[in-house]
DNA sequence: CTGATATTTGACCTCTGATTCAAGAATATC
DNA sequence: GATATTCTTGAATCAGAGGTCAAATATCAG
């Protein structure tokens, strides 16, 4: 069946264009740094039809957490295929994260982990909203480790899920210390990280 | 010299007691989520005297926390110099700030951690002040680390700095998986982690 | 007691945040 | 064209934030 044109004056912009726009300006200010007026100027269009397509700041951000959701697995999923073993894999993966949170003009560090602190202790859905894109991450890794195992790449004793989560669980700390330490500092520490988990 | 009460009404409020009951509040809201009223209430003082005293809201966050350094930096001295081989020292060190976190009634995490989150970025000074904090904790550690290698508790070959400052950095991970996950998903977490840095 | 100095207080002020709304504009159906 | 429906917008609203201030209060020095 073919589509007709709704009734209604039609809507002027893409609501997930707008979403992207939101979603950069929550990344950059956080959760209550981000006023209805920026979020609409940055999408472009007036605060009036913000809170019509999208109900209230709390939705949009849930919408806007579920875009970063949806790109950053993208994100890990092609870093973790790339070639190499899985060592170089996973350095790789940390490595290109810390790069890039340092070569953007503001030091935001990952959406997930902002909003994690910023809401997590008090907003239930939003807790586990991240959860979810944690474990998402937790669970890509943890294939691309046990992959590595079976192929002889990483010792076979080692246990893919438990140095999954505490791999990600050690990115979000760097993506706390690269608030308050330089690039080299931090990289330093993925080096630590690395060696420590597979060895030299 | 003997010491003359000062001319004028005399303080009826301790500073120290002030800034203490401050940093609760701080700790617990952050910075943007605690507001002057919250602050002086908590304080048992007006809002005037509160301004009178410290100046502004930012400063008051300042002096609060520089107590908290203080007292954080008492309790790892603590920690870390009690019974017990280093790994047993750093494990007791990790779960004591995680079961800590988890038995008060709200998860507030690391006021540290929280402030470079929420102000590391736009706030130099914050962030300088930061990562004092985080170093001195990361030189109470590497001495730790240090001891045990020249006692034989860990391997001659380990970089004490290196090794302290990726603990540092996987504490403040925990810290943020705290906001989130469960005590024993935390905990598991720490013990991967002590696992993976000094053997099983 | 009379200043002089410091502290305390809540009322007050200004600004901004989140949200609502009435009016207008663009499209569909008939 | 008339009417229904949907979208757009900035003005209006209400609350709360951060900060200031004058008046009241409590101590000093002479």
């Amino acid at each position: 069946m073919s589509y007709r044109q709704a009734m209604g004056r039609p809507k002027q912009f893409d609501e997930d264009t707008a979403i992207a726009q939101a979603m950069q300006v929550f990344w950059t200010n956080g959760y209550a740094g981000s006023s209805p007026a920026e979020l609409a100027e940055a999408a472009g269009i007036g605060k009036g039809s913000l809170y019509h397509a999208f109900g209230s700041k709390r939705e949009l951000f849930g919408r806007a957490l579920d875009a970063y959701d949806r790109t950053g697995a993208e994100l890990i999923e092609e870093l973790l295929s790339g070639p190499g073993s899985t060592k170089e894999c996973v350095r790789t993966y940390m490595t290109t994260l810390v790069d890039t949170d340092f070569d953007a003009p503001v030091r935001r560090g990952c959406l997930a982990v902002n909003t994690a602190l910023e809401l997590g202790g008090r907003d239930a859905d939003v807790a586990l909203a991240v959860r979810r894109l944690t474990d998402r991450g937790v669970d890509l890794l943890a294939a691309r480790i046990e992959r590595g195992r079976l192929e002889g790449d990483v010792p076979a004793s080692m246990d893919a899920g438990a140095q999954a989560r505490f791999l990600v669980a050690a990115m979000a700390g760097l993506r706390v210390m690269a608030r308050t330490y330089d690039r080299d500092a931090v990289l330093k520490v993925v080096d630590t990280t690395i060696t420590t988990v597979f060895g030299a």
